[in-house]
DNA sequence: AGCACGCCGACT
DNA sequence: GTCGGCGTGCTC
């Protein structure tokens, strides 16, 4: 007997044993999805995961449904990075392979019944019963989603069981893959007219039909182009109605084709490699000879220090070397500014592998990249693109390596995609390139350490100069009355003199600081969410409150629901209100505005960023959006509008990304020519992060965070694993979360916090509770995990503590 | 995770 | 007396 062991992409830690022929034995390899009954009416794909004759002990295998791959679709080396990844972020296979996979390769089943003929006992069926048997009589099959509807009500299951007792209807799996190769219709000519003296037999047969004449005219006017001829091309040039052609094509004098077409296809022509400066070129040299040492390697480039020169001759050598290349960025810095620079090199050889893709683009990549074609050689993408099959990659790069989208916190897998990146390079043989302008701490560590290479860059493009850095109290400003809504006189004058210089200014509002919240001036109470621990914000566009946490939303009120007072104030300050601000402050400039509600859609976001490139807009206010990959010469004054909410913020890295952000955001000012101006708006001037960020002092920065850490066990000399308990029963998190406390410590003694109620308490109607762990660097990691799983599996023993939801974070940050 | 099975309250 | 609530246990 043969067997297969699959990963099926569900949360569960084991492997399934199905049965195959014989036949099917030889066909399969690891890494073809088959489609597999599970349960008792689920159809899931799995993933072959090893072929083999044991037969499985307690239980029949079932059969397989069905094959859905020729080859295999995932490769060895993937299948060992997943099993890395699910053993190191401690969940199971089939959550890596879910995560992995494009979503339409992990095809859907749906129930479909169908009647069954010959059925004639209509009067022994139930007023739904027959409601069933007659939809049927006029539609050979239903869906159940539609049975639902016919009926009116959800729990359809039982008359459908009656029905196939009856044997009114048999039910039937249909399976369905969701990919579908786009096809281009193309026309020619039928290869019986194809000679010269046939063509005036052509025009003769049809001397009275001038359109379709003129037509064929045309068409051997585009011929001359050699090129496949597209049917909406032919109509367009010709201006004729798709009928005149389809006329032609029932004459048998054209024929219809099809090609199938890439979605993601380049049109255009690269070009020559931009020289390096004599400073980038120090700093090329230097990661090739660190690569021979070493396997990662950091480049530290100021902003607008040119890093993506240096990667693109890296790049470039790599491809001649017929080496694949992964260039990770976060989502946010995915932006059509770098994409088209990278074109402009290389075009033909680049795809870029992105959310906003659809599902068929998607997997195009994937096939692409499978197969290693050309055009799949550079991968431009964000942390999902980490999986796919990749054969031969020679360099990853990780842009802004420092950034925490890297890191996946729902669901899980919980990876760190730059860590994941160094794994998978090292399957590969390949080398790993981090490049920032302000690295986060366990990467600086790394490099001092040694364990990576260290290239700095310390020059601007251009020899500009790194942007003037000016504090501005504001405490004191409110105290003197100098301040305009949230606008410091110091500010306002920095912009009319930007502004009359026709420059243009980037006003950054952090996106913690958004919530403008309501609160009744009269007793001090403002509106909550009913589902989760936060205060409601207010959205001045549709007037309503909203939950950013959950998506309530209730219409604005216009008295307070405690005290009945009509005294409410909002508090806070968004980028919508700034926007607002502006527009009394300044009415004669054009404002826009960047967050995730102003830049809703695929193209969204781009539309801002055009308008704002083109000038057409003279003061731009956002969010964390506008710090990344954005390149605006024109920008001389970019305003931090209020450091402290990200400061105060409760988190051990709260400082390091305070720092990152607004040196970040700061770099956006001056990337031309002139010096850049910054003005950071703040209660606490004489914070060190403010003045480290102010004198440009990263090293400064590192050594106090690093000692810091050191002092309060945090990463790097400490690894955090951070276990989150979620129920909707408040004492019953609350006693979980007390018993897991007490058996975590009695094995980890001091290195267990908590339990934890987080500042936001509660969620979708789920209360919270954190637990975390430190592991100190000579506790063996794998041990500790293993010990941790144990914990958990007698947590899980106990029948009360069981509907808890468990979720492991490693690494948390 | 889903999903069916099974055992208790509020309705035709 | 049924419908439907969600606790429990299993899935090759």
């Amino acid at each position: 007997m043969n067997y297969i062991n699959t990963i099926l992409p569900i949360p569960l830690q084991k492997l399934f044993t199905y049965k195959i022929t014989e036949a099917e034995a030889d066909f399969l390899k690891p890494g073809m999805r088959v489609a597999v009954e599970f349960g008792k009416s689920k159809i899931y794909t799995a993933l072959v995961y090893s072929i083999h004759t044991i037969a499985p002990e307690g239980y029949e295998a079932k059969e397989i449904h069905q094959i859905l791959d020729e080859t295999p679709v995932v490769n060895d080396i993937q299948l060992k990075h997943w099993e890395w990844i699910a053993k190191y972020y401690m969940c199971s296979l089939g959550e890596v392979f879910r995560a992995a996979l494009p979503s339409a390769f992990l095809l859907e089943s749906e129930t479909e019944i169908q009647a069954v003929a010959g059925f004639s006992k209509e009067n022994e069926l139930s007023g739904e019963e027959f409601l069933i048997f007659e939809a049927l009589q006029h539609q050979s099959q239903l869906s159940i989603f539609k049975v639902i509807e016919i009926l009116g009500k959800k729990s359809v299951f039982p008359i459908i069981k009656s029905l196939i007792e009856k044997n009114v209807i048999v039910v039937k799996e249909q399976i369905y893959e969701q990919y579908k190769p786009k096809l281009v219709k193309y026309i020619r000519l039928k290869e019986e007219w194809n000679s010269n003296d046939k063509l005036s037999e052509l025009l003769e047969t049809l001397s009275r039909a001038k359109k379709q004449r003129e037509l064929i005219l045309r068409y051997f006017q585009l011929q001359t182009g050699k090129k496949p001829i597209k049917v909406s091309k032919l109509q367009e040039d010709s201006n004729c109605s798709l009928a005149v052609i389809k006329s032609l094509v029932d004459k048998d004098i054209f024929e219809y084709y099809f090609i199938q077409k890439d979605r993601i296809s380049f049109n255009g022509k690269s070009s020559k490699i931009k020289e390096l400066t004599e400073h980038q070129e120090i700093a090329y040299e230097a990661i090739k000879t660190f690569f021979q040492t070493k396997n990662t390697v950091l480049l530290k480039g100021i902003t607008s220090s040119g890093k993506t020169e240096i990667y693109v001759k890296l790049i470039k050598q790599l491809l001649e070397d017929g080496k694949q290349v992964l260039y990770l960025l976060p989502e946010i810095a995915l932006t059509t500014q770098l994409i088209e620079r990278l074109q402009y090199y290389f075009g033909e050889y680049l795809s870029v592998f992105h959310s906003k893709y659809s599902m068929n683009e998607r997997v195009e990549v994937w096939n692409n990249v499978l197969e290693n074609k050309q055009k799949a050689q550079l991968i431009l993408g964000a942390r999902s693109s980490l999986f796919l099959p990749f054969s031969n990659i020679g360099l990853i790069i990780v842009d802004e390596e420092h950034e925490p989208s890297f890191k996946q916190y729902d669901p899980a897998p919980r990876y760190h995609a730059r860590d994941a990146a160094i794994v998978l390079a090292n399957h590969h043989n390949a080398k790993v390139l981090l490049g920032t302008a302000t690295p986060s701490v366990e990467t600086y560590y790394n490099a001092q350490q040694g364990k990576y290479g260290l290239v700095e860059l310390n020059r601007r493009f251009g020899d500009v100069l790194l942007p003037e850095i000016e504090l501005v109290d504001i405490k004191e400003k409110h105290r003197k009355k100098r301040m305009t809504g949230h606008f410091s006189d110091r500010l306002l004058e920095m912009m009319n003199d930007a502004l009359n210089e026709k420059e243009q200014i980037i006003l950054f509002q952090n996106r913690r600081g958004y919530a403008p919240v309501v609160e009744c001036e009269t007793c001090g109470v403002s509106p909550q969410c009913p589902q989760c621990d936060v205060s409601l914000t207010f959205h001045s566009f549709r007037k309503e409150l909203r939950c950013h946490y959950c998506g309530y939303r209730q219409a604005m009120r216009h008295n307070c629901g405690a005290c009945g007072s009509e005294k409410l104030n909002t508090k806070g300050f968004g980028t919508e209100q700034i926007e607002l601000e502006l527009g009394e402050l300044f009415p004669n400039h054009k404002i826009g505005r960047m967050d995730l509600d102003s830049t809703r859609g695929k193209y969204g976001y781009q539309k801002i960023i055009g308008q704002f490139e083109a000038q057409e807009i003279d003061i731009l206010v956002g969010t964390q959006m506008l710090s990344k990959g954005l390149d605006f010469g024109n920008v001389s004054l970019v305003g931090i509008m209020n450091a402290d909410t990200m400061l105060n913020f409760p988190d051990f890295r709260a400082h390091e990304r305070s720092y990152q952000l607004m040196v970040q955001v700061s770099g956006r000012a001056g990337r031309k020519k002139v010096r850049g101006k910054v003005a950071i708006q703040t209660f606490n001037p004489h914070h060190q992060i403010l003045q480290q960020v102010s004198t440009n002092s990263y090293e400064e920065m590192y050594k106090e965070q690093l000692d810091e850490r050191w002092q309060y066990h945090y990463p790097p000399f400490y690894r955090i694993i951070k276990i989150t308990l979620r129920h909707k029963d408040f004492n019953r998190v609350d006693e979980g979360a007390n018993w897991l406390g007490k058996s975590l410590t009695s094995q980890f003694k001091e290195n267990v916090l908590g339990p934890t109620t987080p500042a936001i308490s509660k969620i979708r109607n789920y209360y919270i509770r954190h637990i975390i762990i430190k592991i100190p660097q000579k506790q063996a990691l794998g041990a500790t995990k293993t010990n941790i799983l144990r914990v958990k599996n007698s947590f899980q023993a106990i029948k009360e503590f069981r509907p808890i939801k468990f979720n492991i974070d490693v690494d948390n940050y």
